[in-house]
DNA sequence: CTATCACTGGTCACATTGTGCAGTGAATCA
DNA sequence: TGATTCACTGCACAATGTGACCAGTGATAG
């Protein structure tokens, strides 16, 4: 499970407001030294921690201005996969998750318009497997995605006596 | 809403695989001049098509393995917004939506376990103006956010005749 | 026909990167 | 107590990348 500590956290949350900074800068923004920093950044990517560091897309800036959740039941006896991978194949689809409670699917979708989301929407149901899809229309992000809180939040949830050698000096 | 061209998508791409290469790099692999592509990553930057290059956290890896999807409902008079900086509040709470349909508000939710995963229920219905909280928890990622597919539907979109000058030669 | 624009291919000085290495303090274990 | 391990510091080096330029070339738009 690796294990954050709060210099981890405040290199994450300087990548996170100029992503484009090097090693040597951000080595000299945290008062660290550079190998520090590449020590931590290396550890984060191999423990799983950092994903990546990929360019985040802004869909609304492609055009694609609404954002929509359908929660999909699917006829019993079709697995989950197939209509996973049905899915996968619409650009639109966002995100796809098997989920508990009354729906079997949760997917998350965009669209050019709401005229266009009904083509999306009729991408999905035609979907073998697809017996019923229940859409709700985002109406505005009032959190955007964000992990920061849960990063800062992870390191205080660490043991006191913190991680590893925790630093000299 | 800017308009995007093959080589922006190929671009994307590129950087989505390989986010740490440097622009020099990243021309050679797509055989244009080291120029182009600093110009097209400054105008996908300035017209908000790459949100950031920011890290991407995986909250599995923090600790955080189950992720759940709760709709609200809001006591009728109470906006939404007052509601939003409370969950704004949690850290636990990833992303929250206005939406339509029967529930006010939809948010995404990671916690370390189910038995975490109450508390931070009970942390968002003791926001004041929520009154009810419908959870289903998400068992699996079948796919991933994603946006690389929804580059390349929106450079197929492009008229025909391209975008600007579209390459000399 | 001319201006504008995107692109190429080149140069330059400068900063950064990857890498290796010795040394230090703290925690761990025998 | 002593040896080991680990994270960190600080330094050095060669190699590479960066931002900033430039002139030249097609294509497009007025």
């Amino acid at each position: 499970m690796s294990g954050i500590d709060a210099l981890d956290a405040r290199l994450i949350e300087l990548y996170t407001a100029e992503p484009r900074i090097g090693v040597l800068e951000a080595s000299r923004r945290l008062g660290v030294a550079r190998g520090t920093v590449q020590a931590r950044l290396d550890r984060l990517a191999r423990d799983g921690v950092t994903r990546g560091f990929g360019p985040e897309i802004d869909p609304a800036a492609l055009g694609y201005d609404v954002t929509a959740f359908i929660t999909l039941q699917l006829r019993q006896g079709s697995g989950h996969d197939p209509v996973a991978s049905r899915l996968a194949r619409i650009p639109e689809v966002i995100e796809a998750h098997t989920i508990t409670g009354p729906g079997d699917m949760l997917c998350r979708v965009v669209a050019r318009s709401n005229r266009d989301l009904q083509r999306v929407i009729d991408q999905i149901v035609a979907a073998d497997g697809v017996e019923r899809a229940s859409s709700v229309i985002s109406l505005a992000a009032q959190i955007r995605h964000r992990t920061l809180p849960l990063v800062f939040a992870a390191v205080s949830m660490a043991a006191p006596s913190a991680r590893r050698g925790q630093g000299p000096l």
